[in-house]
DNA sequence: AAGAGTCCGTATAATTTTTATTCGTATAAT
DNA sequence: ATTATACGAATAAAAATTATACGGACTCTT
C-alpha cells in the first residue's frame, strides 16, 4: 500500500495529515475535519490509512494530550519544504492582516493570457503590440510564444521575436490588451531555442569575507554540506536568478563561484 | 447553488476548471481526468455542475475545436492571480529543468520546528541556542514565542526575547538543534508586541526619474489606476518589506511614498 | 469521588460520490 | 466509408463518506 494508490482526495488529506505530524509534530482528527469539512469517521479512517502507510516511524496517540504525537524520527511520507508547508504553521484570522508579508502581486489580462495560451497550442505566431519599458510602445509585431515560464515574481511569455530573430522573455502585462491578436500559420521552421535548451548548473559558495562561523550558518541554512550549493536552471532563466537569489544586494550571503552550461 | 456548498473535493475541481477557463481560455474533461484521476462520467457531471454555476458566463461548447471556450467576458467564479495559477500554464516535463526559476528553499529541522510549535501552543518560554550573524553563538537563552511569520523568502519566529526585553524575529535554521528545547511557564504576562498590533499601510507610487509612459505601464503593472499603489501589512513584518518587494534594488520601479500606522 | 467534557476507538446502515459500461451525436482526418 | 475524438445521457455497481450509537481513557471541575 502506498499513497500513489490512493484516490486524489484521500491523498491530498493524508499529505495534510503528513505536514501537520511533521511540522507541528501533532495531529488530531479535528485538524482534518476543520480543512476539508469531512465528518469525524472519515476522519478517524484517514488516521487508520495513515497509520497503515507510515510503518516505519508512526506517529503514537498520547492519551493525556488528546493528540497523536509524530515519532521523534518521523520521517515524512511526503516530504516538504517549511515554506511549502507554512500554511499549517500559522494561524488564521480573517479580520487582521495576514501572518504573511504581502507580495508584489503582477496583473494580467485574461484575456492576453488565453490568445498567448491558444497560439503556443496551435504553433502560430500572433501579432501584438508590446510596450518595453526602454523604447516604450511599439507598432506591432510578431511573435512566436512557445511556453510560459516564471522567475518567481512574474510570468513571462517566451517567444520568437520575428523583428530581433532570437527568442525573448516577454511581460504579457506589457502586450496591448487591444492587440489584434491576429494568428498567422509560421511559413519556415524556427531556430532551435539554445537558451532554453541549455542547462545552467549555479555553484554557489558563501559570500567571500564572512567568517567561518558565518559560512556554516549560511551552509546549514541553504542546506549543503561541502563546499557548493549546485543549483540548476535553464539559461534562458538565468538572466532572473541573482536578483532572485538576492546575490545582488549588499547583504547577500551567497555568491557565485562558477557556471556550467549542458545542452539538455 | 453556490461553490461553497459543494464537497471540498468537487469544489478543488471546478476551481481548477474554473481556472483552466479563466487562464487557458478553454477546458476538457480530459484536463479533469489528467489533474485528479477521476473518471470521464465524474468529468462530465464536474462540467455540468460547473455550468449550472457559471449562470453570468458561461462557457460554450465547440464543436470544431472540442473544447469547452471560455466566454470573452469570463467571469471567474473564484478569482486568482496570474501567478498562483502558472501552473496551469506551465507544461509538466519530468525529466528537464522546470520552467519555473528555483527559488532559494530555506531548510529547516522539523523538530525544532515542531518543539516551538509545542512552546507556541502551550505558551510557555523554551530555552534555545541562537546563532545571530553578527554576533555569533550564544550561550542559550529563554524566549517566548508567539507565532510564525513570513516574508516570503523564509518563515520566522516571532518571539518575546527576555534578553533583551522585546519582541524580535528568529530564524528558526539558527537555532542550535541541539538546543534544550526546555519548557517553563511564563511568570508574569508579557507585555503587548505592539509592532505585530499596528497595521502599516505602505503608500507607493512609481520611482521618481521613470517618464510618464513608463509610470503607466508600472501602474498598470501592479493594478493601480490612481496616484498611489497601498499595500497593508503588519509593522512587524515591515522591515522585510523592501527587500521583497525590491525597493532597494538601482532597477526598482516603485518607491514609498508615506507609511501610515493604525493599530488593529 | 462523581460527573462533565474531550479526545480517542469500533461498528453498523444509510447516503452520496464515483466508476464502469453502454449507447448515441457531431466533427475532422485518413 | 472508416476511424478517432470530443461531446451527452443513462444505468447499475462499487467505493467513499456520513450519521449514529456505543465504549474507553484521561483531565478538569465541583
Amino acid at each position: 500500500m502506498k499513497l500513489d494508490d490512493l484516490k486524489h482526495a484521500q491523498r491530498e488529506r493524508l499529505i495534510f495529515l503528513d505536514r501537520c505530524l511533521t511540522w507541528r509534530g501533532m495531529a488530531n482528527r479535528k485538524d482534518l475535519i476543520d480543512r476539508f469539512g469531512i465528518s469525524i469517521a472519515q476522519a478517524a479512517l484517514d488516521f487508520r490509512v495513515y497509520l497503515g502507510l507510515a510503518h516505519s516511524s508512526p506517529p503514537t496517540y498520547d492519551p493525556v494530550r488528546k493528540t497523536y504525537i509524530a515519532a521523534s524520527e518521523h520521517e515524512a511520507l511526503a516530504p516538504s519544504g517549511l515554506t511549502e508547508a507554512f500554511d499549517i504553521l500559522a494561524g488564521v484570522d480573517e479580520d487582521t492582516p495576514s501572518s504573511a508579508l504581502p507580495r508584489p502581486e503582477r496583473k494580467a489580462d485574461q484575456r492576453t493570457i488565453a490568445f498567448l495560451h491558444q497560439a503556443i497550442r496551435s504553433g502560430n505566431a500572433v501579432h501584438v503590440r508590446y510596450t518595453s519599458m526602454s523604447s516604450g510602445a511599439d507598432e506591432g509585431q510578431w511573435i512566436a510564444p512557445t511556453r510560459f515560464t516564471s522567475d518567481g515574481e512574474s510570468v513571462h511569455l517566451r517567444a520568437h521575436s520575428f523583428k530581433r530573430g532570437e527568442y525573448r522573455n516577454y511581460l504579457p502585462i506589457r502586450i496591448d490588451p487591444d492587440s489584434s491578436f491576429e494568428e498567422k500559420p509560421i511559413d519556415k521552421p524556427l531556430p532551435e531555442d539554445v537558451d532554453w535548451n541549455t542547462r545552467a548548473i549555479i555553484w554557489l559558495r558563501p559570500k567571500t569575507g564572512l567568517s567561518d562561523e558565518q559560512a556554516k550558518v549560511v551552509r546549514r541554512e541553504f542546506g549543503f554540506e561541502g563546499e557548493w550549493l549546485r543549483v540548476e536552471t535553464r539559461k534562458a532563466l538565468e538572466f532572473f536568478f541573482d536578483r532572485r537569489w538576492g546575490l545582488d544586494t549588499v547583504g547577500a550571503r551567497l555568491e557565485r563561484a562558477k557556471t556550467d552550461y549542458e545542452p539538455i
